[in-house]
DNA sequence: CTCTTACGCTACGGGTCGTAGCGTAACTCG
DNA sequence: CGAGTTACGCTACGACCCGTAGCGTAAGAG
């Protein structure tokens, strides 16, 4: 999804290239493994997708937008899985997410875009809904699912039900997400599968302990 | 700690200038707030700072080096309370490092560094050195106090145990440091004190279910 | 006083940014 | 098929920043 608009309805002239959007994707990314964001340039990417580099410019404003954009689509890998059982649903969940992070080009430019993002909203919104929101999925998911496994208890009814799943959702995801985050590139060890069963035990532990 | 050798030693030659260095790191931790980390320019650094460029390039090799040091002081203000109960200190911990990362220098800063230590692993090793081992202390401080207190049971003796020992802090360390920055910059929403507690009622209640 | 190092200043080549202008390519509509 | 419209590749450009070199001067050590 490029900056510029939408071009799909009956508007005359040259249709966007699509095979160019893919390219300037694919290089972005291949140039982060190679060069890290502080020595990517527009320039580069621009040769390596065979592209002009002012084709560049027509679709996203500057380098922050198209690496979001570059690595957006990295994150809907993620699935959750179905493994009968609450705990075994994260560690798979957890597995992923640690495995995704792995990846060069993820953390490089997922790290990258944050701190920019701090000082810059409509980054931090491009952020939310291209990346956060999309995962945020997996734990509503996951506990709907243990819901009717009778593994958690159900919501309590009413507005003050919704919102207080929302807060522990909320806290869930930030401590999933921000765990595997800090391992992976503050510790700088690897999310096995050792790891992974450690921090969903406490995890599944700890929760039974809210209100 | 600048990057060239040190010169407290009967050095001959006129020392370097300590006030010099203060000047530049305050200098560098306004220049992030102002700026952020994508258009912080040496040369704006050097001019806040009332120095010429070549005295910073003295000093530092690059950008990457010089934030990490500007950074790295804000975390010694971190200090574990010692409120009595286990669970109290935790909180009164999430809470220093939530108001730490709430600052805009520091949370600008220091995702711009973790991003660009992805692939510079000398900046890692600065970072590690200069920011994590440190607070990690603290974990290990909060551990052995409630030990003292018997709010967690010893630590098994032999080399097993304390690899187990080893482990589980650093899955702590991981979960709270991690939460926190990713409540803090992703999530964009505040640390207080609900959430504290939140966070700390889970960590006391799953670390209980470990092994 | 001499030696050695740090400092401020200026200047510079090299690189990237983001834009403008042009001719050409591709697609829509009448 | 022709006219209108938009995208593309290419070139060129001013602006900015980087990191370094060279010089004269300032400040400690012996």
């Amino acid at each position: 999804m490029p900056h510029s608009a939408s071009s799909p309805k009956g508007r005359p002239g040259r249709p966007r290239s699509a095979a160019a959007d893919r390219a300037i994707l694919d290089a972005t990314r291949a140039a982060l493994v190679d060069l890290g964001w502080g020595k990517l340039t527009m320039g580069d990417v621009a040769a390596r997708a065979g592209v002009a580099k002012t084709t560049l410019y027509r679709r996203w404003a500057n380098k922050n937008e198209l690496v979001v954009d570059a690595v957006a689509v990295l994150f809907d890998e993620l699935e959750l899985p179905d493994l009968g059982c609450l705990q075994a649903d994260i560690e798979g969940v957890v597995r992923q997410f640690g495995a995704l992070l792995a990846r060069p080009e993820t953390k490089t430019a997922l790290m990258a875009v944050v701190a920019e993002s701090t000082t810059d909203d409509a980054l931090r919104e491009r952020i939310r809904s291209a990346i956060v929101d999309r995962q945020k999925r997996l734990v509503v998911l996951g506990r709907e699912r243990a819901q009717q496994r009778g593994e958690l208890p159900p919501d309590v009814p009413g507005p003050e039900g919704a919102l207080a799943a929302a807060r522990t959702a909320g806290l869930i995801f930030d401590l999933i997400a921000g765990a595997i985050v800090h391992r992976t590139l503050v510790t700088a060890e690897p999310v096995d599968a050792e790891w992974a069963h450690r921090l969903s035990t406490v995890l599944l532990q700890g929760l039974g302990g809210l209100d």
